[in-house]
This record gives C-alpha cells, sequence and structure tokens, in this order.
DNA sequence: AGAGATCGTGGGAGCGCTCTCACGCACGGT
DNA sequence: ACCGTGCGTGAGAGCGCTCCCACGATCTCT
C-alpha cells in the first residue's frame, strides 16, 4: 500500500524530485526554505510533497547536516521532589509551547546518580543534542561549566550566583520579596520576621536579600532575630516558627521563603494560639498548589513559571542559530498574590 | 579533508576498527552484542573503544538501522492541569528510572491543539520513534487507534474501557475505591456517600464501581440519593456536597473521587458545622499533595504513579523488542493511605 | 579421509539527506 | 557584437552506521 512506490517505506527526497521533474538539491532547497529557488520549481515541489506526502527523514537530515534538530531538558533528579509541584510541569508546558512551530524535538533528561551525570557528559560530548536546558542548577554543579566547555549552547533556569556566566532565565526573587515584606510593612506591620531558606542556595539568599531590601528602605534596622533560617521543607517551616515565636513573641508577621515552609509555619501559628492574619500576617512564595489549599489560604509570591519555559526555550533557539556565543541574562518580574494570609 | 584524515570530530567507527586491526562489521558486532565475535576480537575493540572514547553516533545509526532508539511520552495538554500535580513528575520519574539503562532515549510531546495533533500523527507515520507512551487518554481518544493502525507500539496510562485494546498499565481503580468505602463501613458508617467524577471518564465510572460493590458487599441497597456527580474540580466537590447534604441530612461518610473535590467538600462540610472526621468521616481518591495540606488532613486512596511509569516503560520496551504486537494490560493496586480525616 | 556444516570475519552496498561545485542560461555593460 | 556576472540548477561525494554476502578456517559427521 505504499503510494506508488516500488519499496515499503515513506517517500524520498529523490522520489519528490522525480515527481516534480527536478534534482534532488532544489528539493532540499525548497525544503530549507533557500531564497534561491524560482517560483516555478518550488511550485512544482510543493505540488509534489503534498501529494506524496513527504516528511523528510530526520535522520539522515542529521547524519547529513551534522545536526540533531533536538534540545535536552536536564533534571537534576533530587531537586525535583522538592520542587513546588506546578513547577516542573509549567516549565514544561512553557518550553512546548515555545518549541510547538520549530521543528525541535525535545528530549527529557533526568540525572539522578554520578553514573548518570557522567553518561550525559558522554551524550553531550557525541554532540547528541543542539543545545541543552538545564533546570534548578546548584551553586556547585558541575554542569554549566561542562556544557561552556563544550560549547554547546544552553540556558539556566536560575542561576548559580550573580557572577553566572552561562545564559540564564531567572525569576526576580529579590523583587518579589521585597515586594512582599513591603506589602506586609505597608499593611502597618511592624515586626516582620523571615524564614529562610537554606542560605548555601542561591535563590534562598535572594530571598533574604529582598527581605533585607524592604526592611532597610522602611528604615528598620537589621534585626537578626526575626531571621529564622529553614530549609524548604515543611518541618523547617514549623521549626523556624517555633523559634521565632521564642525569640520575638510580638512578632506580626512573616514571610517565608517558601509556600511549603509558610504550611509549617501556619501549623505553627495556629497551635500557638495566633490568629492569622489578624496576630500575625503571613506570605509565602511560589503560588504552589497548597497555598490555594491551607487555611486560610496563603499570600505568596508567584513566578511566572510557564513564561521562564517559554523565555529559555527562546533564548536557547536564538543561541544556537547564531553560532555566537554571547551569553544571554534574563530575569521575569514575579507578582504579589494575595489571598487570606495577609 | 575529511577522506582518511584526521578530521576534526569525533571516532568513527572506521577508525575504531583500525585502531583494533579489525574490520568494521566486527566492530559494529562488538558494539552491539552480538554474540558471533571471538575473545580476542572483542577485546581488542573494547579496548580501541576506551582509547578513542567512541560513542556511536546516533544520526548514522538510526539512518542505517531503520530505527530510532527514541520512545515518546505523549501528553495532550488539556489534561494536564488536572492532573494532581506530583502525578506527571511521578510517571516521568517512573519511566526515566526505567530508560537509564536503556540508550533509548525520552521524547517529550505536548498536544494542546488539533493541529499539533495531526502534527504528531505525521511525525508518527515518519517513523520517528520506536514506541509510544500515552498518559491521560480519553475515551474519545483517536490517538490509540492510530498508534494500532500505524502498528505502532505503544502503552497508555489508564485506557479507554473495558474493552480497551492497545496496551495499557493502569491503577486499580475498581478496587482502591472499595476498600475506601469498605474501610468506611467497617468503622460503622452506614450512610456512605460518594462524588463521582464525569461518568463519561472511564476513571471515574471505576471508582463509582468500586463503590457499589462495596455497598453491595455490605448488604446495603444502592441507594441513588447518596451518589452525586462531581466533575474532578474544586467547585464540583463543593456543590456535589451541598446537594447531598440537601438529600440526605444523615450522611455520615463520603467517598470523593478525587482530593480536589474532596477538598470542595471538605470546606462546605465545615460550612454546614460538620466536624470531620467525627460527623461525616471522608476519602479522597489520588493522594495528592493537597491531601496532606487541608484540615484535617484526608484519608486517601494513593496511586503507585512512580511504580506505572516504570511498568509503562518497561512494557513499551519489550513490546519493541519482540515484533509481535502482542497486547498487555496491567492493573496495579492502589493503597489506602489513612490520615485524619476517615 | 572427505564432504559438509559452522564459525568468525572483512568489506561492499546502501540508508536519505546536505553540501558543494560546475554547468547552463539570461542578463547587463562596453 | 563581445564578455563578464549572476542566478537557478543537477548531480557527485560524502555523513557514519547496519546489513548482508562471500570468504577462509575450523569443526563436525559419516
Amino acid at each position: 500500500m505504499t503510494v506508488n512506490g516500488r519499496h515499503s517505506g515513506r517517500p524520498t527526497l529523490e522520489e519528490v524530485a522525480a515527481r516534480a521533474g527536478v534534482g534532488r538539491g532544489t528539493v532540499s532547497r525548497v525544503i530549507n526554505g533557500s531564497p534561491r529557488v524560482s517560483d516555478r520549481a518550488k511550485a512544482a515541489v510543493e505540488v509534489a510533497v503534498a501529494e506524496l506526502g513527504y516528511v523528510p527523514n530526520r535522520a539522515a537530515r542529521a547524519l547529513a547536516g551534522n545536526r540533531t534538530d533536538a534540545i535536552a531538558l536536564v533534571i537534576p533528579e533530587p531537586e525535583t521532589r522538592l520542587f513546588a509541584e506546578p513547577y516542573f510541569s509549567d516549565i514544561i508546558r512553557g518550553v512546548g509551547a515555545e518549541l510547538a512551530d520549530t521543528d525541535m524535538q525535545l528530549l527529557l533528561t533526568l540525572i539522578r546518580t554520578p553514573k548518570e551525570r557522567s553518561r550525559f557528559a558522554q551524550y553531550l560530548s557525541a554532540h547528541r543534542v543542539d543545545g541543552v536546558l538545564l533546570v534548578s542548577v546548584h551553586e556547585d554543579d558541575p554542569l554549566p561549566d561542562l556544557l561552556e566547555q563544550l560549547d554547546m549552547p544552553a540556558v539556566l533556569n536560575g542561576r548559580r550566583s550573580d557572577l553566572e556566566s552561562v545564559s540564564y532565565v531567572d525569576s526576580d526573587n529579590v523583587g518579589g520579596a521585597r515586594s512582599a515584606v513591603g506589602y506586609l510593612l505597608g499593611r502597618g506591620r511592624r515586626a516582620v520576621a523571615t524564614i529562610t531558606g537554606p542560605v548555601d542556595m542561591y535563590v534562598a539568599r535572594c530571598r533574604l536579600d529582598g527581605y533585607r531590601q524592604a526592611v532597610g528602605a522602611a528604615g528598620l534596622g537589621d534585626d537578626a532575630s526575626l531571621v529564622a533560617r529553614g530549609d524548604f521543607t515543611e518541618e523547617g517551616g514549623r521549626r523556624a516558627m517555633r523559634e521565632l515565636l521564642a525569640r520575638r513573641p510580638d512578632v506580626d508577621a512573616v514571610f517565608a521563603a517558601s509556600d511549603v515552609m509558610a504550611s509549617g509555619a501556619l501549623q505553627v501559628l495556629r497551635e500557638a494560639g495566633r490568629r492569622v492574619p489578624d496576630d500575625v500576617a503571613l506570605i509565602g512564595f511560589d503560588d504552589s498548589v497548597i497555598a490555594r489549599h491551607t487555611d486560610p489560604a496563603l499570600t505568596s509570591v508567584r513566578q511566572p513559571i510557564e513564561e521562564m519555559g517559554r523565555t529559555m526555550a527562546r533564548v536557547l533557539l536564538e543561541e544556537i542559530a547564531e553560532r555566537t556565543s554571547v551569553r544571554r541574562h534574563v530575569v521575569l518580574a514575579t507578582e504579589l498574590v494575595r489571598r487570606d494570609s495577609a
């Protein structure tokens, strides 16, 4: 049941050429959108392509053209679990949306063991993708450096530090934290505490910075007794909140650097008999599912995750297209989503 | 520059062969694990491969071998949002784990528009993947039929009906619902209601069936006034719960076919002044993040999602390996996770 | 001991593209 | 009229692999 052909497969370039009455080269030019083709030839080829239902063979193209038309989305596993839940799918949604009109393929690569990491390095040097999207980079992650060294187009989601050299797309963690704390201060709260993430994570430091900036801008001194260290887990949030309550019984607002920690803090506040938001206002970060389901629902800082995914893909495609290795750094704005907890 | 000289790329099969002092064919046999190679030749090749850091060129292999060593994970978009959030990442985690020791690539394909759907169909007929993993099939989804028609190895996550012909991996929705309801009955609840999903979804019907089986087994009649229809949304859960409360003020337990609906029901119960679990016991389904963060935390039926992902991948690989198209149907057990709501 | 069967092996013939080059042909300028 | 100059074009030469066939060497079995 092959169209009218002798062999049992998909039509090839050659067959299209024969049908259109042109050479292989001309068909190739039309397929790849080269301008140096006469209108007549182009039309003929397009007809033949349509009639035969021709679709280029990716492998052949990759082999001849020395490219792959594929990019990898790399996810270091340990992270995934920690993530605010919709994060992952939102990033993918964004990347997918941006890639939809391209014929780039999206390869998913999970890395959870050192073995898989080195496997991936090998993978990269075998040039099996045209570019890499790296989610949730750690400060001590060697992958970005490897990517840079191999001169492989790459875009990080987040960055390792202020000095990040590899291209990245990040959300404005500092600004988000600052506006959350600013909001609390604006509502007359005076003893505004914060529960931080692990301070060896850049993103945690940024949120703490934002807190400090807002507090400083309000003319309040930097009071260490209002800063408790968490670790982005619920239990960590509980612990930090207990600490805060012990140190500063007068606390009237808390900015937690993640919804998960805020959720933990909320439990402790309730147990301690503090009403939220009446006695203590509470703001989280991430605007995750959790935020909508706690009682009261959490006011939280939303990151434009899907937009980040889209931007990452766009930036990567640009970087692949122009072969120069100009780094791009994009920081997207966050948004304070007001609910009931503050 | 490339003919037989040192070119600037990765080592090729040919170079490995030269270095090992054997022919191209022999190297290929070693690489692909063919048994018909002498130990001596095999050792020599392995040394050469290691020394040169040889990694086979995927495109060349695909072109010559007429396969791709890639499978697609297809996600119909409208669904994704509905999903209990960790679902998606858990499936991916499972698939990834199973694929880790293979050199199969995982391609992610989002389908959100009819245009993308037809694009994907074309993609399939161009044979760009060796197999397909299809998440969250709808009953009227034409994709599985297309897959079957193209004779493309495929595994569904869930099934369209009892008569599903394509291979699938599903969780035991009927059994999960039955055990949840059985648990409620076992604790002495007598007016056990259920909030169903949309009845045009197979999974929703299964959970309703499980409910009916448990109620029937307890010798209680099938009481339509205890069945309220939801739609897997929170608002649907609220509406159904109000309905239930109006019809049966004596209701003392509710089995909701999803955590999201259970969360909605919980709000209505609280507003109505019913204590959970004292007055009304409540069980959800999915064991999602939400379940852990409501107050009280939801007892819920857990699906082994990651295990489903793993199984899907394993089944697909088998199906690709043996070219026969024997269908496989795997149903994995669920587990009742007891928390505070029942 | 001879005839087959079996094994390991090398290398030719592609797989379906892209790249490149050289060939016409139509122009413009002189 | 002449010669460039440019454009559109066809086709050869690979890209790096797998498949397959044929070859000699070894191993059976009568």
